[in-house]
DNA sequence: TATGAAGTGTAACTTTTGTTACTGCCAACT
DNA sequence: AGTTGGCAGTAACAAAAGTTACACTTCATA
């Protein structure tokens, strides 16, 4: 673990604060598809991406889903960062978007991190400011932009987390995350394949220039 | 200004920082509807809500606007406490809904309390954490709910922060707020009058039942 | 009092989005 | 090979939201 810790933080936290972080956290791996938390859970410790995808999810009554944003490599959840300390359940669901390798950190520490370590602290509110800039962009294209646009930019956001011009999709999964029907997804996505910007297989989709 | 900080923050913070607060803080009195900062703005202090209502707006490409949330009593803003040690520039305006009373603190002691004062730390933490569930509600309630139910929720949280059933806006300025049309709002408006919901006047809506 | 600007009401229409229903296709399994 | 279930394509329709246009009211002020 402390070569991952090395690796990807090693010019963000000093050698003291590594070393804590190695003594206490402990290394866990998911499987796409694998659920990490969900709503109304209680948060008992805290993540650190080493490597992969995490989807945070929103739902409503009805159970109805809509993506917020991608956690990667570097990040922290802040939704934990805030439930740690106000012992407040979770209102959100966070998925692997592809198998992701985290470290887990017992909340207990945060605390006592924040008040010893500046790199820590400038890491949390770094991450706030990552997070609160990511639901902007979220309530901006569902605010602002038509179904289209909102599905162009989906194909895009999921292109660049996965690094992967081929997304593994089905019609009704992208439906769910954008909060609209499937009718609907099928529609919008024939027309950008009309225009020559993707194409359509079963279960997949190639993006080729949006 | 030691009065008002005493009356409102003394069970949040201890008494050395209350007098910290009082010897760098100004007060700063703002009438309804100026500008407390604007899109593009650099942070340089960071306000403490005495007293009124400041408005969260956001904005896209066109100008067009749509309302994040409301700060009340006690609130601090969000993108202060990230913008001050990005350095990064503000992603939202805001406006003072009503005549408001803030305490405003520049921005270097914000660094060094955070890592002198506990509940200092506490205080921005929970500021996050209201902020982030704010911003979902405002999500959910773009995603899942229709213009007639917005425009509802929208009525009742006015009725709420300003604490009076007599709202003091035009169809226009509600239509920029939902960012809709006006058409939209005074027909769905018309609707909840003869539902006996509310009362239609000249430049005001009155709340009888929502 | 006349004038004009801003606010509101409403009709008619278009666009966007959502819904229902049915078709064919593919892949896994018996 | 035949069956089944999930996936995708598409038409036809319905609902929601946005647009344009115009009439009428209120109110400040020339």
């Amino acid at each position: 673990m402390l070569h991952y810790l090395k690796e990807n933080f090693t010019n963000i936290f000093e050698d003291e604060l590594i070393e804590e972080i190695n003594q206490v956290g402990t290394l866990k791996e998911v499987k796409e598809g694998e659920k990490l938390i969900e709503i109304g859970d209680y948060v008992r410790s805290m993540p650190l991406l080493i490597s992969g995808v995490i989807k945070i999810l929103r739902e409503d009554e009805d159970g109805d889903e809509l993506l917020l944003y991608f956690l990667e490599r570097g990040d922290t959840c802040a939704m934990t960062l805030t439930c740690c300390l106000g012992q407040t359940k979770s209102e959100i669901r966070a998925i692997a978007e592809i198998d992701t390798t985290l470290i887990m950190i017992p909340i207990q520490k945060m605390e006592e991190w924040t008040g010893k370590y500046k790199t820590w602290r400038n890491f949390v509110f770094q991450s706030y400011h990552a997070r609160l800039t990511e639901m902007f962009e979220t309530i901006d294209s569902i605010a602002f932009l038509k179904m289209d646009e909102r599905l162009v930019k989906y194909l895009q956001n999921k292109q660049k987390v996965t690094n992967d011009s081929l997304i593994n999709s089905t019609h009704q999964e992208i439906a769910y995350e954008l909060h609209t029907s499937r009718v609907v997804v099928s529609r919008l996505l024939k027309k950008l394949e009309s225009l020559g910007k993707i194409e359509l297989y079963r279960n997949s989709i190639k993006i080729i220039s949006l």
